[in-house]
DNA sequence: GACGAACGCCAC
DNA sequence: AAACGTGGCGTTCGTC
């Protein structure tokens, strides 16, 4: 059944409706001071709770010390409705925008400690109505699925943004476990003694007088790339610019100072004593994660850079006391998704059993494990030069049905056309600007030159959309497993989140759980059995796996692939 | 002083 | 490795 929670005359009201959206009794109003308690009363296995924004709901239920089982979160689900390809010409996509439109209210705290989350609950009492209407929202939605070309897929897509929006908030509430002692260890030792904000740490004080000199340049500004660039090339190097890569390139004395400086001057400016200070408190890093940030579904992440975590700094990440954190990555995830969603049995045997590059070498299209990723990846991305373009069309003849898929998604991308996943979502459409540069390049007075800048911005729009099919299709398999790990992690442990094995980080194609150290083999088994359910519930009975590569470690840093 | 572009590096 | 996808974010620097 579904309980759709509106706030409505002062207070909040919970409706009841059937699977199909139908009445089923009568609503219930809920004090908010209540609400918590109720939500975490009833959120049985049976229950689909139906709220307009999981960020909103959700926390004070959390920090009640509750969880919920199922929701529907009618605003993610609303964005991927809107543009689904398979629902075109429904009447929710043919309707004017509205406030479901919207992004979700601003969250009222960003970076929310227990106590915090709690008293926010309690101002919830103050909070206006609603002025939209979750229960006829939720018929429109269902409506629309049950009139749709791909109705189960739909389905299925929507259902797992849902459980991922359960799992970023439940992400959010526990946090990430954060060593502050560990951190500032290791920026005193790269950097020297702490600093006030604004003040050259010691170690790049020195770094910066090396460099001066080996430039013989009393007066430079280590931190400005265009005073660098001056005083490098008037020591004769012939650079364009001071990226790391291009002074690789070069013998000169002051090349390695000056990348270690730019080394450290990152660690200071992302990750140093003022991220410290303000990404982690209590203990824990707490990442606001944006579901579906991302235009091809992918998670984004608000603040800290949470999605960007340093490799290098990764060891300040320390499980508590008694507990271990099972780190989890799904090897070569994208080609796999690839190989599965074109029925590709060549390129899925390629990867059964075995690293996927080290397949396709041993099926003889290339020569090496280095080849083969640069050529996959080129496929993906849409690569024309380098190894990697130059070797996707050996890769075209030995796996035809998966590099036809990405061919046509460039094809269809290029001619201005939606791309979808392979569970509906469905990729923008570029803007009027670019159709109309189009047809002004093949009118009558179009040139040779806006000819060349239509197709150039045509292939451009093809990477995209090229990208799009598996990055996006990589995304729903990401959801399915942190879904299904999440139900079989709750099914142990019931109660509040953090008192059994809960995950606390997530990106893209890894995750990790914080666990009691006793549970952690018994997590790695679920781990792995959710990605078996992630590729069953994508792609059935073909034969495709999703090898994992998974450790127990006491620190995030010791989990290096 | 606010703002945004350019630059550059981090992650997948 | 630039090339070749999706992002976040901090710095410098020019403009208003």
């Amino acid at each position: 059944m579904h309980l759709v929670l509106s706030r409505a005359d002062g207070g909040v009201l919970a409706t009841p409706l059937t699977d199909a959206g139908t009445a089923d009794g009568e609503p219930t109003r809920v004090g908010d001071q209540r609400l918590p308690a109720f939500v975490a009363d009833r959120g049985g296995p049976d229950v689909r709770w139906v709220w307009d924004d999981t960020s909103r709901w959700y926390p004070p239920v959390l920090a009640a010390g509750g969880r919920v089982t199922r929701c529907v979160d009618l605003r993610l689900c609303r964005r991927i409705l809107r543009s689904a390809l398979a629902a075109r010409g429904s009447a929710l996509q043919t309707a004017p925008p509205d406030a479901w439109d919207r992004p979700a209210a601003e969250a009222r705290v960003t970076r929310s400690t227990q106590a915090q989350l709690f008293d926010d609950a309690l101002f919830a009492a103050t909070l206006p109505d609603d002025d939209v209407d979750p229960v006829a929202e939720l018929r429109a939605q269902l409506a629309t699925v049950a009139g749709s070309s791909a109705s189960s897929a739909l389905r299925l897509l929507l259902s797992a943004e849902s459980a991922g929006a359960l799992v970023a908030a439940e992400m959010f509430h526990a946090g990430l476990p954060w060593s502050a002692a560990v951190h500032e260890r290791l920026l005193e030792e790269s950097l020297g003694p702490r600093v006030p904000y604004g003040v050259r740490p010691r170690r790049l004080e020195e770094i910066a007088t090396v460099i001066r000199d080996r430039l013989d340049d009393p007066a430079l500004n280590p931190d400005s790339p265009s005073d660098v660039l001056r005083a490098l090339r008037r020591a004769g190097l012939m650079v364009t610019s001071t990226r790391k890569w291009e002074l690789q390139e070069i013998e000169h004395p002051v090349i390695e100072p000056l990348l270690e400086y730019k080394r450290l001057f990152r660690l200071l400016t992302a990750n140093g004593w003022n991220w410290l200070d303000e990404w982690v408190q209590d203990g824990r890093f707490h990442p606001k994660y944006l579901v579906g940030g991302v235009i091809t579904g992918r998670w984004a992440a608000d603040g800290g850079g949470a999605m960007q975590l340093p490799k290098g700094i990764r060891g300040a990440v320390v499980a508590d006391d008694g507990w271990k954190f099972v780190v989890a990555d799904a090897a070569q995830l994208e080609p796999r998704v690839l190989a599965a969603m074109s029925g590709d049995r060549a390129m899925a045997a390629a990867g059964d059993g075995r690293d996927l590059y080290d397949g396709v070498v041993a099926s003889g299209a290339v020569e090496t494990r280095q080849q083969a990723k640069g050529a996959m990846l080129g496929a993906m991305y849409g690569a024309t030069q380098g190894e990697g373009g130059r070797l996707v069309p050996r890769l075209a003849r030995a796996f035809p049905l998966a590099l036809g898929l990405v061919e046509r998604a460039a094809r269809s991308g290029e001619r201005g056309e939606p791309v979808t996943t392979l569970l509906g979502r469905t990729s923008p459409v570029p803007d009027a600007a670019w159709f109309e540069a189009r047809n002004q390049a093949y009118s009558v007075e179009g040139t040779a030159a806006m000819q060349r800048s239509v197709e150039s911005r045509a292939r451009s729009w093809g990477r995209f959309t090229r990208n799009f099919v598996v990055q996006g299709t990589a995304a729903e398999w990401a959801l399915a497993w942190m879904g299904s790990l999440r139900a079989r992690l709750a099914a142990r442990t019931p109660g509040a989140v953090t008192a059994g094995p809960h995950l606390v980080f997530f990106v893209h194609d890894e995750l990790v759980v914080h666990t009691p150290a006793g549970l952690a083999d018994w997590v790695a088994e679920q781990v792995r059995a959710a990605a078996v359910d992630a590729g069953r519930l994508l792609f059935r009975d073909f034969p495709i796996t999703f090898p994992l590569s998974v450790v127990v470690v006491d620190d995030y840093g010791a989990a290096k692939d």
